[in-house]
DNA sequence: TAACAACCTACCAAATTAGTAGGGAATATT
DNA sequence: AATATTCCCTACTAATTTGGTAGGTTGTTA
């Protein structure tokens, strides 16, 4: 399951998708509009940032806008930058990767069926983007 | 991700799976054999029972076993027990189904989307079972 | 009736999640 | 230069979830 704040995430990075190009916009803004706690949205937005995904600019007339085409930014990247590892296991995770104590990996059925589910998952989640959930909303 | 809790109900399964047709097994060799934490390990074989897939005998000559073959368990059914909801979002969960309150659900771009993700994680989830993790591992 | 082995209720510590508080730093306007 | 604007940063907190543990109870078999 995703995180309350992924949800977060995903709900303003659609309102910046869509006004992709007309300027910054304000956190109070996309707070009050997309009912997001202030504050909780100024760290989301700030980590996004962090993650090369959004640009800010302080002062009147600043904001938050996306930093490439929302066509660009995959449900796969901003599940990571904010909720964590897509895998099922971490042994399984090509970005989050730890090692299990307890399987050798080479020989661990289990490892080997969520390894086919993570590339099943991946698939969609690499290829679905911003503007994909933009353009699915009636 | 899947909690210590799943992880530990799949190596405990395995090891019943490989097992399958041989008798009950105690959970206390369960837990040494697989090194699991005897009274957590209690819990969850309880947990599994409880949703049918394990049968129990008391007293001496008793234990754990399958309910029914290691090739009619699927992935899918154990996460559903132990860990919860496949699906990253509850409005898409078939089987833990909440509504969302901030998204008129039939025009959510994000929860079309999350609805293909869920269908291409189940296929293989549905489909692979205890029977391929005992095949799979060498 | 003794031993065995699953079952049940309740508790607990650590980690994670979902925020809040309050001020600081950069920018633009006057 | 002063002020208003807006993002940025550190730190704290409450509630929930996770990963267990403790100790007794019930059912089974020999």
């Amino acid at each position: 399951m995703l995180s309350k704040k992924t949800r977060y995430a995903f709900r303003a990075l659609s309102y910046l998708a869509e006004n992709y190009g007309k300027g910054p916009l304000l956190i109070s803004n996309i707070s009050t509009e997309k009912r997001i706690p202030l504050k909780f949205l100024e760290n989301i937005l700030n980590e996004l940032k962090k993650a090369d995904l959004l640009e800010s600019k302080k002062g009147k007339g600043g904001g938050y806008s996306l930093r490439i085409s929302p066509a660009k930014i995959s449900l796969a990247t901003v599940i990571r930058v904010i909720n964590g590892p897509i895998a099922l296991l971490p042994c399984v995770s090509l970005n989050f990767y730890e090692k299990c104590e307890d399987c050798n990996e080479e020989n661990c059925g289990l490892r080997k069926m969520m390894t086919i589910t993570r590339d099943a998952t991946l698939k969609i989640l690499e290829r679905k983007t911003l503007q994909d959930i933009v353009l699915a909303a009636i």
